[in-house]
DNA sequence: AAAAAAAGAATGAACGTTCATTTTTAAATA
DNA sequence: TATTTAAAAATGAACGTTCATTCTTTTTTT
């Protein structure tokens, strides 16, 4: 249970690394030993902060889940208009994918493999409540289309992760102007046309 | 060189085992072992079709790419108009990742994640010039807007893969109206408003 | 009967994890 | 404050296993 007073750099240190090498080489090849190293750590040390493989990449995913939803929402407030609401978490969203590229990197990895556990998944999914919530509103409202929000999701949302790893692959650039078409093309995907 | 004259169906029960497998285990859970036995094989039988492991991977990502796009373009003719041609590929994209859908998943696995060998990426993104050159006559005749294809992609094909990885793990059930939804929100997303 | 294909068993390397030991930290004592 | 001591943290080497791949033999095909 108690597993701190241990360095917490010790184990952001191992944290970060493991995102690094699995983004550059993929789950399958990167070895603890690896791991450890870029940490500048022994393999044993590993064992202290998590229980083994499969924990360490669990935790990593929820940890950044978490950071990822917490820059989201930060300066976002409920008592916003829906639109203003969604245009903002969309930016920061945008802002997050381009500024902390590695992290966004290995959720999107996690999201479209079996490489995660599913109670982690369950756990990471939660942190999105506050979209749903906006989306709810918005739809109650009549500003956003009645779909399911694995529609809205999948047309605003997660566009944004396809072109980070285009762009991460070097096919192209995104700039601003392409943030502001992105923004438009979503808002239109998911806005209520009257 | 010529590795032809070889049992065809082995090949195929090989590439299909490895989809199957790697959809449900990931690449870093998939032994030779294990493709081997599921294709009903030995081990050393593999490797008189393919180099290696990274060999079958890559064959097989290249395979399902081509398969994927045959059947999107299949009915498809030039001398379409932009929209009604953008219509009839969109659900045929729709429909290969409904009904092949072992393929669809494995495509998106790859697509994320670093597993794939860089020249087998390439390969697979050349059987998707039709699309491009569709959007590029779009653009053109001012029905399209004026953006970065990867915009174009991201905001009208990539939400499909999202939905059909929603649909497999569960999560939510996509039927004959989310489709259309969802048609009307990717044509929304990439067609120039007047 | 020769060549090609396939098989199972064997091999060596690499991996995740643990073990035995050392080093560091912090509390207790003087 | 300086010294001692016990617990916690960290380590490198070792362990047992698993894996991709190859070797040798058998079976099938021509």
């Amino acid at each position: 249970m108690a597993k701190l007073k241990k360095s917490i750099e010790k184990r952001n240190a191992l944290v970060k690394a493991t995102i690094e090498l699995v983004n550059n080489n993929g789950f399958h090849a990167t070895p603890m030993s690896k791991i450890a190293k870029m940490a500048s750590v022994s393999p044993a040390t590993i064992y202290l902060y998590f229980e083994n493989k499969q924990d360490l990449v669990n935790q990593t995913y929820v940890d950044m889940k978490a950071e990822y939803t917490k820059y989201a929402f930060e300066t976002y407030k409920e008592s916003m208009p829906v639109e203003e609401g969604f245009k903002l978490i969309w930016k920061r969203i945008a802002d997050f994918k381009l500024k902390e590229c590695e992290s966004a990197m290995f959720l999107a990895q996690c999201d479209n493999t079996p490489m995660i556990d599913e109670s982690s998944r369950q756990e990471g999914i939660k942190h999105l409540q506050p979209l749903l919530d906006l989306w709810g509103r918005g739809k109650k409202e009549g500003i956003i289309k009645p779909m399911s929000d694995y529609l809205l999701y999948a047309y605003s949302i997660n566009p944004l992760s396809f072109l980070m790893i285009s762009q991460k692959r070097g096919a192209f650039t995104l700039d601003k102007t392409h943030i502001e078409e992105a923004y438009e093309a979503a808002w239109n995907s998911i806005k209520n046309c009257k």
